[in-house]
DNA sequence: CTCAGTGCAAAGGATTTGCATGCCG
DNA sequence: CGGCATGCAAATCCTTTGCACTGAG
């Protein structure tokens, strides 16, 4: 996608909510966008200095209601930060054990249709209301296996 | 698997790492065992009161350390622990996000070996040394959909 | 003018750690 | 006895909030 109808669609979703998008929240969405893996509030203020944490906290909240950003859990407790599925488009993580890095992996039809599947029996079994699904690997990535 | 057998098992990696396996240890694996669920630290602790939440959080790491309890992360920041997977078994997680709680599924063979195949490919793309996985539904509960 | 956005400082909540004591092996 | 285990309190770390101020529409 390209950046201009990133920030098109973005802006309109904000725009939605008598939100405004701002500097801030540009850069955020941009930092996230360029990242090919959901990043922690430290490292996407790494680029946008001189911004406060709370400010940082706050953007990704409203980002987060206007469904713009998606909190990524990994191993640690150390929250994560991602452009949403519609925007980044749906994926896998691989989840380093070692340093906590979470990367991108891309999916495949064949996998996505097999966990389709498995969600709509697990959901009728328990009475979920299942709309998502989240499939990490979990290991040591490259410089952790040292 | 039997209570007596689980204590076994656990008693013996405990023993393995110089540590002993008390009361409280017991009574914290038990309650992981009981429960079809992971169990955020105040939940393990509601069978158990009385012990406090600093010694819960120092049993959990021993009994993390010992490869005995796994953390899991559901949407919330609420850290949730379960037993290992070679004492409990595979299976995946029903995560609401609703109220947070995340519930047991079991897994199918089909299922298991399109994801291996998956993590295989990933792995080697990427460099990462995966021997793990994690499979979640993400929906709402029952008692959330009202 | 008005209301969202921003900074700074203080508050919160979950988890960890220091230290002295208790207890099993 | 020696070392792990335990309680309590204080300390941390990440994240959220209160409040006053600035700025865009």
């Amino acid at each position: 996608m390209k950046v201009e109808e990133l920030h098109a669609k973005v802006g309109y979703r904000l725009s939605g909510r008598a939100q405004r998008y701002t500097e801030v929240r540009r850069s955020i969405v941009e930092r996230l966008s360029r990242s090919g893996r959901p990043l922690t509030v430290p490292e996407i203020l790494s680029s946008a200095k001189s911004v406060p944490l709370s400010s940082a906290y706050r953007n990704l909240t409203v980002l987060l209601e206007a469904g713009v950003v998606r909190r990524v859990a990994g191993t640690d407790d150390q929250g994560r930060f991602e452009l949403a599925e519609d925007i980044a488009g749906h994926h896998h993580h691989l989840v380093c054990e070692g340093c906590g890095t979470v990367d991108d992996v891309p999916s495949s039809t064949r996998l996505e249709s097999v966990m389709d599947e498995a969600a709509r029996l697990a959901a009728e079994e328990q009475g979920y209301d299942v709309w998502s699904h989240r499939f990490d690997l979990i290991g040591l990535c490259r410089q952790c296996q040292g």
